[in-house]
Formats: C-alpha cells, sequence, structure tokens
RNA sequence: GGUGGGGUGGCCGAGUGGCUAAUGGCAGCAGACUGUAAAUCUGCCGGGUUAACGCCCUACGAAGGUUCGAAUCCUUCCCCCACCA
C-alpha cells in the first residue's frame, strides 16, 4: 500500500531502474516518457489518444498557460485536469525554461525574471513565488520549481551563477508552496508535490555541490534535472546524468527535463533516469519527422512516394497500423492536417511505448541486452538513403 | 474589321538598354528541430562540367534589325484578353 507521491523501486540493473510513482491521480510506472502539452493540449492528439497508446502522464507549462487563458481561469474552471479534459497525472514546468528560450525577450535579476510576453508585447514578472501561485492555480500533480535555464556551454562562471541563484529560487519557492498550501483552499485541489531542479551546466564539480545542497535542504519527492539539451554535446550531457545519479536519493524518481530523442531516453535510463519530457516526438512529427526502430526518417522525401509500408514495421499505433508512408507522405506535400496528426500519434506512441519495452526488459532482468541491442538497431540506419 | 492591353524560367509574377541565368511567391528537392514564440526554420532550385571558384551552352512568343551591349528600343509575323462594330 503506497500513499501519496510515494516512489516504490521494483528492480534495478546497474543504474537503470524500474519503479512505480504514486500520484493524486494515478500510478506512474517507470520509466516513463511524458508527452508535452504546453497548451493544456498536446498539439495534434485528443486525450483519448494519450489513453489508447497507455500513456501516463503529460506536461502543461506555467509560463503559457499564465499568458493564455490565464491561471486564474483555468483554476475556475476547476484546474488542469477537469479543464483539458485529463485525468491523469499531470506535471507543470514552471517557466524556467522560457527564461532560456525566450532569452530576447526577458531580464533576470536577484528577485525573478520580467518577461516581454511573446503574444502581446506586455511587462510580465515572474517571481518563485508568483510562478508557485500560477502553478497552484494550474493544479498539477507535481510541479517544478522557477529556476534560471542557461545555454548549455555556459562556462562555469555562468553555470554557478544560474546554479546557486535557482537554488536560492528553490528555498523561496518551497516557503511560498507550503504557505498557499496553508493559506489558499481550492476546492477541487488535490495534493501536490514540489520537484527541485539540479543545474550546473556540464560542470561536475556545479552539478555535485547543486545536488548535494538540494537534498540536504529537503526531503523532496522527486528530483528535476535541469539544464541539458540545450546546446551542449551529447557525451556531456550522458557525463553529468552519471555524476548527477550518484548524488541523489535512490528511493525518489528522477526527472531528466527536455529529454529527449529515443537515443537519450535510453542512454538516460541506464544511468538512472525514471521521467522524460520532450517536444520532439509532436514538434518533429508536425515537421514531417517520424521516429522508427532503424533511425529517423521524413515522410516528406520522394523516395517514400510510392511506399506501401507502414512508418515503423513495428509499431503498434494507430498511424503504423492502417496507413502507408505513401499515404502519409501525400498528407504532408498536400498540407492536409491528418498528417502531422498521423506523424505525432505515432512518434509520441514509439516513445512512450519505448520506455514500456525499457520497463520489462528490466523486471525481466534482460535490460543491459536489450538497449544494447536496441541503441545498435537505431543507430544502424538501415533505412533506404537516410542520411 | 477597329481600338486598347498583353505574351518572362514547371506555375504565378517583377523587371523596361549594361550591376540579369533574370526580384518575389508557389510547386519541387534536401536538411534541421530535445522542460514548444514552431503545422516552424534553413539550403538548393535552366542544362553541362567542377571539390569549389569558375567556365561553356541554352533562355524572357517567333524572325529580323538598331547598339560596344537587348527580356528591355525598332520592324514584321503569330497567339491571348477586353471593349467597339
Amino acid at each position: 500500500m503506497s500513499s501519496t507521491f510515494d516512489f516504490t523501486l521494483e528492480t534495478t540493473a546497474g543504474a537503470a531502474r524500474a519503479g512505480r510513482f504514486t500520484t493524486p491521480h494515478g500510478v506512474v510506472q517507470s520509466p516513463a516518457f511524458m508527452a508535452v502539452g504546453t497548451l493544456a493540449t498536446v498539439k495534434a492528439l485528443d486525450p483519448d489518444d494519450l489513453r489508447a497508446m497507455d500513456a501516463q502522464m503529460i506536461l502543461a507549462n506555467a509560463y503559457h498557460l499564465h499568458l493564455r487563458p490565464g491561471d486564474e481561469l483555468v483554476r475556475e474552471l476547476g484546474g488542469l485536469h477537469e479543464f483539458m479534459q485529463w485525468d491523469g497525472p499531470i506535471l507543470t514546468d514552471s517557466g524556467g525554461f522560457q527564461v532560456f528560450s525566450l532569452e530576447g525577450l526577458r531580464t533576470v535579476d536577484e528577485d525573478g525574471v520580467d518577461f516581454r510576453s511573446h503574444l502581446d508585447g506586455s511587462l510580465r514578472r515572474f517571481t518563485p513565488e508568483s510562478v508557485m501561485r500560477i502553478e497552484r492555480n494550474l493544479g498539477a500533480d507535481v510541479i517544478m520549481q522557477f529556476d534560471h535555464v542557461i545555454p548549455g556551454q555556459s562556462d562555469a562562471a555562468r553555470a554557478r551563477d544560474a546554479s546557486e541563484r535557482s537554488i536560492r529560487w528553490l528555498v523561496r519557492c518551497a516557503r511560498a508552496f507550503d504557505e498557499l498550501d496553508r493559506s489558499d483552499p481550492i476546492p477541487h485541489r488535490a495534493a501536490q508535490a514540489l520537484f527541485p531542479i539540479v543545474q550546473g551546466g556540464i560542470h561536475t564539480e556545479l552539478r555535485h555541490e547543486a545536488a548535494r545542497t538540494i537534498r540536504e535542504l529537503g526531503d523532496w519527492k522527486g528530483y528535476g534535472i535541469g539544464g541539458l539539451s540545450v546546446g551542449e554535446a551529447k557525451p556531456d550531457m550522458y557525463r553529468i546524468l552519471e555524476e548527477v545519479d550518484a548524488e541523489l536519493p535512490a528511493d525518489r524518481p528522477r526527472y531528466l527535463m527536455g529529454v529527449g530523442f529515443p537515443e537519450d531516453l535510453v542512454e538516460g535510463v541506464r544511468r538512472g533516469v525514471d521521467l522524460f519530457d520532450c517536444v520532439a516526438p509532436t514538434r518533429m512529427g508536425r515537421n514531417g519527422a517520424a521516429f522508427t526502430v532503424e533511425g529517423r526518417l521524413n515522410i516528406k522525401r520522394a523516395e517514400f512516394r510510392t511506399d506501401r509500408r507502414p512508418l515503423d514495421p513495428e509499431c503498434g499505433c494507430a498511424a503504423c497500423t492502417r496507413f502507408s508512408r505513401a499515404y502519409l507522405r501525400h498528407l504532408f506535400l498536400a498540407d492536409e492536417i491528418l498528417g502531422l496528426r498521423l506523424l505525432s500519434l505515432h512518434n509520441v506512441h514509439f516513445l512512450v511505448s519505448l520506455m514500456q519495452q525499457a520497463r520489462r526488459a528490466l523486471l525481466g532482468g534482460t535490460f543491459d541486452a536489450w538497449s544494447d541491442g536496441w541503441l545498435r538497431r537505431y543507430h544502424s540506419r538501415t533505412l533506404p538513403a537516410s542520411v
């Protein structure tokens, strides 16, 4: 019998783990991939699609939902779960990533961040306290702290500055989170867990310091690993994961934020990551790229003009079980909306299913062989003419 | 039959003496995308040759002419559109 936000470790293989993370809206069987639904929708997909592929948890974004439609409105309408009709677990990102991605539209100071709204140019102030209020209003199961994300190649001085600020902001987030918990009753609200985020760029010592400091600051229900897949080299990302893995408590879920591509998920699981999220499957799906067990393919390529095969011969998704590459290519060239929906569906299914396979291999005791074989095949790129 | 407008690269459409193998857009071809300012962005896009720079060829309805030089000016012809009869 597990209580809310417990994480039960079921088995390990080296650093890799399989577990069960209990949330107010259900249990997340890990490792798991979470689809990104920034604006309270996983772009082009219906919640029914996500349920059908057994997706377990999804994301939404505090910055974007604060600007539109407004977190107060979402709260008034019953919270995110009710609003978007997804009754499974939800995690909200804080807007920390927008500090990075909207660099030209914001200024950071010690107290918080001024954003120039990308929608109407208005000035919007985000602080750890205001972000906690926003995320509380949205009502996700897991909410992320407000952090300071910087480019992956940043030097140690800059990485230290951002990492230490993120930790100071974490302390403020935790205080505001507790305060809201006492003073702000929301009738329909279930419990929330606040996750801290380990920063520190590609600098080993900084990562160790950040992880240790955060761990000493509280008994967190889980840990975000941030500031990766933001421009650094892949070997750096993998190395940092190994460094961070050693510093985090084994009985808490680790969430690698913003990652990633299929190979990154497998590499991440090997290094102790339990949860992932990424816009890649939906964005790339909308842009015509599809994941397959033998690498990526671009469905718009002329070579698929008469190809009767499904995107991925081994995929059981609603696109692969019905439609040919030739048809999907036609949909893209004709700019038909079904095409990008089907590729989004396939790609999300691919990553969700990939993590289910990893989990089965872990539980079955065959993870090392499975992951070796999977990576070898994915990188073999035997698809015709793929470069 | 008359008057006026027009024929430009696969399509649409700028250009009205040299900086034009010819702006743009579309189509086509290829690439990128990692806590989503993204159904977006980037590159190529007459032919031949070259790793590339470049060089050669063919091109602005057709033929001829003017000019050092023409898609741009002149002549004739062909075709399309509008209006008049």
